[in-house]
This record gives C-alpha cells, structure tokens and sequence, in this order.
DNA sequence: TAAGATTGAGCCGTCAATCTTT
DNA sequence: AAAGATTGACGGCTCAATCTTA
C-alpha cells in the first residue's frame, strides 16, 4: 500500500477539488439568477416531500450527511421563508418534527426546472456517450468509504 | 441539445458535489489533525514560492481563481501568522507584493507529507489502474468550459 | 449518562461601497 | 473612468457549551 500518491492520483485530486467548486458554484449561480433559494434548501425540502410531509431534524442529519447544529440553522431560515415549520414530538418530548408548507411545496416544481436545466448545462453538455456513466461509477468509489467508515 | 439531464448525468452531478465534498474535507480533516493550516494556506505559499518568493496579488488571484476581497483577507490571515508579508510595488503605487517569509518557506515541506499522505489515502488508495488517469479526463471536461468562458 | 436539539462566539466567504493610483 | 486593493456588514459553517428529556 503506497503512502505517495503516483501523478495521477494528484491530477484527479486537483481536478475534483475545482470541477466540485466550479460546477457547484455555477449551479447555485443559475438558481441565484432565477431568484431561487440555494440547493441546500431545496434538497431538505426534496427529502421532506419524500418522506410524506415531514422528519426529525435527526433523519435530515442522516440522510443529508449535514451537521446537528447546521439543520437546526437550515431549519430556522426556511422557517423563516415560509417553507418549512417545527412542530411537537408526541413520542419524545426531546424530539421535533419539522414539516413542509404549502408554500414548501409550491417551491419544489418552481426549483427543478432551473435546476435541472443547470445540470444539463454544466454536467450533461460537456460529456458525451457514456462518459457520465463512467465518471459517476468512478466517483462512487470515492464516496463509498466515507459512508462505510 | 437536449435541455434535460439523463439519468446518468443526474447521478454524475450529484456524485460529483458529494465525492468533491467528501474528500476534500476528509484531506482537511488529516491536516488539522496534524496541527497544520487548511489547503488554502498551502496553495499561496506554494505559489509564492513557485514565484521566486514574492507575488502582487492581483496574480495570485489570477493563479487560484479567488476573488480579490478573499484573497486580502486570506493575505491578511498568512501575515498574521508569520508566514507571509506586504511588501510597497514600486512600479505601480496602487499595487503591493505579497513576499513568503522565512516560516512560510519552512512551513510547506512540513505541510506535504500530510497532504500527500491524505491524497493517496482518500483518492489513490479508492482507484485501481488507470481509474485515476480516467477520473482526471473526465474531470477535465468539466473544467474546461469555466475557463474558455 | 446519553440523545435530540439549540445557542453564542469566532472564522471564512460574499456583497457592496470605498479609497488610491493610473 | 478603470484597475488594484481594502473594508464593513452580513450569511453560513464550526466549535464548544448548554438545555431538556429519555
């Protein structure tokens, strides 16, 4: 098991480091300039649509892989936005639940058509055949030790 | 020209923010649990140096694509530490040189075991083979455009 | 004691405004 | 007016501490 990485490893390092930063950046860009709310939003809204209407903020921390403290900040703003509402737990007095709004709801077919169209754009567009396929197997085996650790 | 993504281009785009994430944080992880700066630190120094010890930053913004204001604070941070200093332009007034010190010059052969351990760690321990040449290429397609736009 | 959740302090990036020099 | 650079205000993330309930 080599410690030092060979020059290729070093190149794919640095290029998922900016193409991550810059296809990221572009994205929330295009979804700024439709003046929509940042995809961290719309994929906790995604998840609680999902899930029904609603989840614990310690099942949005599972499943989104966000800090304890971040979710309840996250909560806050789109509670503040109208989009989202913390409610009580029956079950565990410790617990919440947070649920969608109508206006939530609203938001999610508003979002995906930019956002969508912003993935073609700065994914789809510049890879041809099979080439997305093969990019995303390759970057599966990058995420796939961080969930098992 | 297709204004939706398919299915395999979704899972790249997706994969693509979570791997970018995922190992970019594991790798500064590794260096703040070795008491050293982020990589940020490290990309300026290692640039100044490249440089022959001193650049306007103007260029290093240049270099790294960071915005002007981010790169006065990040300045700002490095002089603080000892590790780099402002210097007057004497060709242009408006202008400054941004010179690596002593410590800075120490700091970066101290910085690269880390780093090169945690990129082999977290990305060439994970390929096999070409993968990484792949990966690289198709992460290369990605970046491309920012730069040609 | 541990789990769910929140809060305050501080760091870093972004936006808009500002200052100096060209 | 434009370029190089900085600053103040603010948003979001992280750390550590805190609070409540199990």
């Amino acid at each position: 098991m080599d410690e030092k990485p060979c020059e290729a490893t070093i190149l794919a390092w640095s290029r998922l480091v900016r193409a991550g930063q810059a296809v990221f950046g572009s994205v929330e860009d295009d979804l700024k300039a439709a003046g929509l709310p940042p995809l961290g939003w719309y994929d906790v809204l995604l998840e609680l649509r999902r899930a029904g209407g609603a989840l614990r903020p310690v099942e949005i921390e599972d499943k989104l892989l966000i800090a304890q403290h971040n979710v309840s900040r996250l909560i806050d703003r789109l509670e503040k936005a109208g989009l989202a509402e913390r409610r009580a737990c029956k079950n565990d007095g410790r617990g919440q639940f947070v649920a969608i709004t109508e206006k939530g709801l609203a938001l999610l077919p508003t979002m995906w058509p930019v956002y969508r169209a912003a993935i073609q754009k700065h994914v789809g567009h510049q890879l041809e055949g099979a080439e997305a396929a093969t990019l995303a197997s390759l970057l599966g085996k990058l995420i796939a030790p961080a969930v098992a650790r």
